[in-house]
DNA sequence: CGTAAATATCTTGACGTCAAGATAATTAAT
DNA sequence: ATTAATTATCTTGACGTCAAGATATTTACG
């Protein structure tokens, strides 16, 4: 009997007419998101980071040489608006983790590129957050953790055509 | 190819020394968490609801007779800071859904009570709200949205006690 | 009793996010 | 070529959240 048990135990008596079982399902991928970001959010503080500026890092940095982007290309991979990451180019480049510089093929915009110092910080930190990350999933067995992703798979999936 | 495995895929290739197995997992967690969250808000809106007032003025409906429960129970119950709930409090208050009243049995406090008009809005307002989680959970056969409770909970049983 | 420790809630200041609108440069159409 | 439509990014103002500290009340202890 756990706090989302609780939850629809509640439920269940005072409305009875509600069919609570797709309650209980998102409930716990809810709660289940903000226990892991709050864990994870511990290794980004080692590092000078939170959320926000280790997922702009971390897409720079996977995306391989010459580890820039334009800031549309970052808006796309992180699901944010364009003020959400305008405010946190701003907070990087005043950490000296990224600057911007011209795009040679749009005078509208720029590109957003690693330092060399931001790039050191971000390998460290991510090598630290694979580790923080393989604790979180430790409680699961390897066959239990390989159904859940096939089935986040296909919940996910089911979203995006209804 | 969806998004998550683009992500494991850069990783993999510009660093093979990781272990991204749990980042596929962890991320897909959050990125259907947010999907859920954001396709919910819409029906909140609809009662002039977000999150934050939503779970409060839930909370209080499903806890039964007299609808009340003081801050501290509303904080142990929501996973949100002191001055997170005073603040919720506040707003709600000032819409007229909850009212302060004395708490008879401590002078430090007072008990969070929902209003007449607050329990109508509820009450309307869960009633959508399920119809949407209901769609949301509707393209996963009725198995797969077991065995994912069942890997949900496991998962989270799992990060308590490590 | 009377003082100290614990508890309940609120206040303050900072931060990240968003929606809507502004600005500037590119592309398309005439 | 000129103008119109589109695109890329930034600005503004509001909101929800948090951490740390303040205030007031209750409980525990000597």
């Amino acid at each position: 009997m756990d706090h989302i048990d609780k939850i629809v135990a509640q439920w269940h008596k005072e409305r009875d007419d509600l069919n609570v079982a797709p309650m209980a399902l998102i409930g716990r991928v809810k709660r289940l998101s903000l226990h892991l970001t709050r864990e994870m959010e511990k290794t980004w503080a080692d590092y000078g980071l939170n959320a926000a500026s280790f997922d702009v890092l971390a897409t720079l940095r996977r995306s391989g040489p010459p580890f820039s982007l334009s800031p549309g290309d970052l808006i796309a991979s992180t699901m944010v608006t364009s003020g959400t990451m305008t405010n946190r180019i701003d907070q990087l480049a005043k950490a000296g983790h990224v600057e911007r510089v011209q795009n040679p093929k749009d005078g509208r915009g720029f590109l957003v590129a690693l330092t060399d110092e931001g790039y050191r910080v971000i390998d460290e930190a991510v090598t630290a957050h694979v580790t923080t990350q393989e604790k979180l999933v430790s409680g699961m067995s390897k066959s239990e953790k390989a159904q859940l992703e096939t089935l986040l798979r296909t919940f996910q999936n089911g979203l995006e055509e209804p």
